[in-house]
Formats: C-alpha cells, sequence, structure tokens
DNA sequence: TCCCTTGTTGGACGATCGTACAACAAGTGC
DNA sequence: GCACTTGTTGTACGATCGTCCAACAAGGGA
C-alpha cells in the first residue's frame, strides 16, 4: 500500500507562477483589503509559509503579480497586432482597440492594477517599476504611430495622449461596466483615434 | 485657578470634517495600507472611539473622504470657469486645462481616489456613489460641449472621450511626475480637445 | 446652582495581520 | 537503499486591526 504524499514538490518557477496567479484570484475576488499572506496560500492551495519562501513581502508578491498580468495584456496586444496584418493604421486601430476586449477588460484585472497603484506613491522600487513599464506601452505606440507617418516630434505627445484615453476608457469601463459596453468603448476610442492622428 | 479641559466639544458638523480631512491626510501620507481608524483618530487629535461614533466604518469614512475631495475638485474647477468668463470655448479650455493644476493635479488627492477605487467593485453602494460623481462630471461637459455647439448625439460620446483623456493624463500626473510635468499635460490635453471638438 | 444630555475618552476584546523558524518529508545523487 | 539537500509544513509570536462599551465630563437648560 502505497501512503498519499503530504505534499508535492514543484519546479520552483512553476510554484512562484501558481502563487502569483492566487494572487491575482484574490486580489480579483476579495479586493486589496482581503488580499493577505494566508488568503493567497489557501487559494494557492499550500502552507501560509511557502509564500514568505518564495517573495520577500506581500508587497513584492503584489508587484511581481502586476508585471505578470501586464505582460498577459502586451502579449493580447501582440496577438491583436498580428491578427491585424502589415497595414499600420489597421495595426494602430488593433493596438487601441484591444484594451476594450477580453481578456483585457476584466474588473478582475483592474483589481491588481489597483492594488499596485496603491503601493506606487509610497514605495521608490515600485514607481521606478511602474515607470519602466508604462514608458514601454508608451514607445510601442510610438512606433506604430511612426509607421503611420506621424513626425517624430508629434510621436512623443500623441503616443501620451492616446495612451491616457485608452487607460481612462479602460478604467471607467472596468470600475462600471453599467455606463458603457466593451463595443462603445471601441468605437469611441476609433473614433478619438482618427481625429487625433 | 482654572483647570484644563480634557476635552472640547465641538459641533457635530465641524468633527465630521475635521474626521474627514485627517482621513485625507493620512491616506496622502500613509497610503491606503497605513489607513486605519487609529491612525486617522492621531492625525485629527481626538479618541479612536470616536470615529464609530461619526461614522458606520472605515469604509464609510474614506468614501465620505472622496465626496468631499471631489467637490473641492469641482469647485476649482467652477472658479477656473468663472474666471475664464462667458465665451463657450474658453470655458470648455478651462474645464479641462484646471484638472492639471494645483489643487486638482496632487499626488496626495491621487491617494484618496485610489482607496475610493478600491471599495467600488466590492461594495453596490459605493459602486453607486461612483456612477452618480461620474454621471455629474460628465453631465457638466456635456453642457459646456453643447454651448460649443457640439450636435446633441455625439455629446455624449465626445463626453466619454474628453473625461477618459482628463482621467488618464491625471492619473499618470500623480502617479509619476517625473514623466510629464503640469504645463505639458495641458498642452497635450489642450491640443487633443482641439481635434476632439 | 444643579441636572441632564451626549460628545468624548480610553481600554478591553477577539480576530487577523506579516514574519520567523524548527521540524518534516520528497526527490535526487550516489 | 541510504544520506543529503531543500521545498514545504504548521505553528508560535508580537503587533495591529476594527469594533464595542462603560465611565467621564463639558456645556446648556431649568
Amino acid at each position: 500500500m502505497t501512503a498519499k504524499p503530504a505534499y508535492t514538490r514543484a519546479e520552483p518557477d512553476a510554484r512562484r507562477q501558481s502563487l502569483i496567479a492566487a494572487c491575482a484570484r484574490v486580489l480579483a475576488r476579495e479586493g486589496a483589503a482581503g488580499t493577505s499572506v494566508r488568503a493567497i496560500a489557501l487559494e494557492a492551495g499550500v502552507s501560509p509559509g511557502l509564500v514568505g519562501h518564495y517573495f520577500a513581502g506581500i508587497d513584492a508578491l503584489v508587484a511581481e503579480t502586476y508585471a505578470h498580468v501586464e505582460a498577459q495584456v502586451s502579449a493580447a496586444i501582440d496577438a491583436a497586432l498580428d491578427a491585424a496584418g502589415d497595414d499600420p493604421p489597421a495595426r494602430l486601430d488593433a493596438f487601441v482597440t484591444a484594451s476594450f476586449r477580453a481578456p483585457v477588460a476584466s474588473g478582475e484585472l483592474l483589481a491588481t492594477w489597483i492594488a499596485f497603484w496603491s503601493l506606487v506613491r509610497a514605495r521608490a522600487d515600485i514607481a521606478r517599476q511602474h515607470d519602466r513599464q508604462y514608458a514601454a506601452f508608451r514607445a510601442r505606440l510610438e512606433d506604430l504611430l511612426g509607421a503611420c507617418g506621424t513626425p517624430e516630434a508629434d510621436r512623443r505627445r500623441s503616443a501620451i495622449a492616446i495612451t491616457a484615453l485608452i487607460d481612462g476608457l479602460w478604467l471607467e469601463l472596468c470600475l462600471s461596466p453599467g455606463t458603457f459596453a466593451g463595443g462603445e468603448a471601441q468605437a469611441i476610442a476609433r473614433a478619438a483615434l482618427r481625429r487625433l492622428t
């Protein structure tokens, strides 16, 4: 008779990823206030002590969760760009509207974003991470604008404006889905984009 | 010899306001994570028990703090509108750019906003409060657009787009003031506004 | 002047927080 | 099959959380 193992070891990388995924789920379900080491460990099906073994603290875990979720968003945008083909305006359009479809437009994602934002002002290292990821997003947009013929002198400000438009629409869409639907957000963004470029 | 009073009674309304102001200061200084009943009471110079006497809980206090701060923002915008005179385009311009000057553009305000957002998805009553205040902001903008000649059919979507632009720019400006300054945000918003109307 | 209302205090209470750590066991190399 | 490494467990710890409430006192009315 073989005894049931008390636990199974995981590849360190896989374990980290499962903790990050559990953190994202707890943030989505409970909000920032209900996200604790114990709740995350319970969600991941591991012992509370294991969180401390992989992450310096809960702030570090939230920051890595944000980075991971942002990478998923980036991948979704990549897929949208690939689907758009080679026409520069079509690619720009795909970039802008992708944020208002699943999986990017999601109230669950927003919880991770807000938890991360709440750490930005208090912690310098997390502020740096935010600046880095925001700059990367804007840089991609500037490239797309350049391919559409936007003069280099205008790209920076155009990219800031369009990024702000996307962020603001996405925020409101996730915060109160009743005000307007994802489809309307896409239409609004598309119309604004046409006027801004 | 007159004994020093152990405490002084305050007008109930004044006491509420002082607690709300203290809550805003603690949110700004400590962030959402460090904002507790005790910290707020200490900041306001009162006993911890008094917070429970005036507010149902810390969530209710944060929600009222948000409403109060939003009223201050609204007043600042009113002042900007008054200063702009009677010309409709000038009033619209003042409305849009006011968000990127003191006292609206402030990393301290952002902390209250984020703490409030983190409650929106978890609590239905707070979600209603958010929808109400967002709708009021948009309604004012729609009026200004109407005065500028925007056809009624376009007002709703234009207002949503411009609100998103303001929110996104304001968020990034407060989150990382190093990326661009308030003056540049004003210029970007003004340029985008010209194209969008 | 005295009493009565009630704003205010300050601590008790149980729950939960993040962290630390000694003990255990799964998997690997030999 | 044995020892060694280390991923994992479970709990103990002190701090802090939100809430509650009996006692106190300030201020106003009779």
